[in-house]
DNA sequence: GACTGTGAAGTAGTTCACAGCT
DNA sequence: AGCTGTGAACTACTTCACAGTC
């Protein structure tokens, strides 16, 4: 055997020792969204049958995904809500709170700034910046806008965990470079590039092109796969 | 045999016929946004080597995306970008021009108004909606906000294509519904909560407490899975 | 009777590895 | 020498199918 095995990358929960795969840890977070707007109704208990239809998966899929977080169900009857809620928050890390930082003051910064989910689960905005001085001092969503520069004494104070990407596409790689020399790991970027950061920093994506162009292609005679599927 | 097979969806490009699979199809929209970026600086020819590496993949996964595009390389010199971009284009649709509607005109409906990155591409903003008559009238991104019973006129007149949902939850199964009654068959939803429409319309989400609690995941201690591959 | 838990089977997607051009 | 094109091998993910429990 010449090639380094995978690294075992494992979620320890009691004595149940799994593997949460990328496709899992994404489902998981939906079923949370799911789950939080099915207890407004009440409902002490789902199946997995009834989660699987309301986000478009296979009921086996949502029992494995459970299975290897540990939860477990009860025959017969389903998963207890309440619990599944527990348990999904502690495997994604929101018992404890998590700062975040917004860069760039635009449009879009703002917008995320005024965005007022914050709070509920433990995401809490911190600060925002920008390089534009006519912008520095104004408020948005509450906070001062502050200059790039303030970030690194930001850090000396507070623990940051995410920084968000709002600025035009030239400036998103600086944006993200100040993000990463600030010691945050977590990047969510908004802005209609790519950039590189180091391996230990994860970089998701949001682009409004890239979306619309995938969007395009199935609006184009190609049927979407998993619909196809579960017509079958 | 008793499971019916998987339905022959290809794509045809010339005489060769491939399936484009759906992690390739979502690929094939950011090729092309880094195509993009670098015809800026002139550049002729990419290899697959450069590009996989630019948007964390492996070299072996562009050549084969392009190869099931039909898109030829040259060996020893790598892919013509003029070429990639027109062909991406081309297979992701953008060649006909798509309308796209917003439902919902507060804050982040405005954000998105304004994005200027529509008609790039070949996406046109033609009408915003929203049920509050205080809105109703007043403009946004140069656009005038129209009552949602408005849509079915709209319709009417011309071929609308996507849809992006920019409500608050609580409305956006009932803005889902007027779009699809509208005969659309894409939808973005932005609005955080998972909406059901009928299997012919392809829906993608971009809810943002879900993209914040998988980074939260990644930060607490599991690292990506990628970056472990390509560690490796 | 209903719904979970989970080996086993199946399928899809990725990566290897190397022959074949330029 | 460099980089593509592609069968074959591999890995990951999904789905089946059914025994087990409430």
């Amino acid at each position: 055997l010449t090639r380094p095995l995978t690294l075992p990358f494992v979620f320890v929960k009691g004595s149940a020792t799994r593997r949460l795969s990328e496709p899992t840890v994404s489902r998981l977070a939906v079923y949370l969204r799911v789950l939080l707007d099915m207890t407004k109704q009440r409902r002490t208990t789902v199946s997995s049958e009834e989660l699987a239809e309301k986000i478009g998966v296979n009921h086996n899929t949502v029992r494995r995904d459970f299975w290897s977080l540990g939860v477990l169900g009860i025959r017969g009857v389903g998963y207890n809500t309440d619990n599944l809620i527990l348990e999904l928050s502690q495997a994604l890390g929101l018992s404890q709170e998590r700062s975040v930082v917004i860069m760039g003051a635009g449009n879009l910064g703002s917008a995320l700034a005024n965005y007022r989910g914050f709070p509920d689960r433990g995401f809490r905005l911190v600060a925002v910046f920008d390089v534009d001085p006519t912008k520095i001092g104004t408020h948005v969503g509450g906070l001062p806008v502050r200059g790039v520069e303030e970030l690194a004494t930001l850090v000396r104070n507070r623990d940051l965990h995410i920084g968000m990407i709002a600025t035009p596409a030239a400036q998103a790689q600086a944006a993200a470079d100040s993000l990463v020399e600030g010691g945050i790991h977590s990047i969510l970027n908004f802005a209609p590039t790519r950039i590189s950061a180091p391996a230990d920093v994860s970089v998701r994506y949001i682009d409004l092109s890239v979306e619309l162009q995938i969007l395009s292609f199935y609006s184009s005679g190609q049927p979407r796969r998993n619909q196809v599927k579960e017509r079958a």
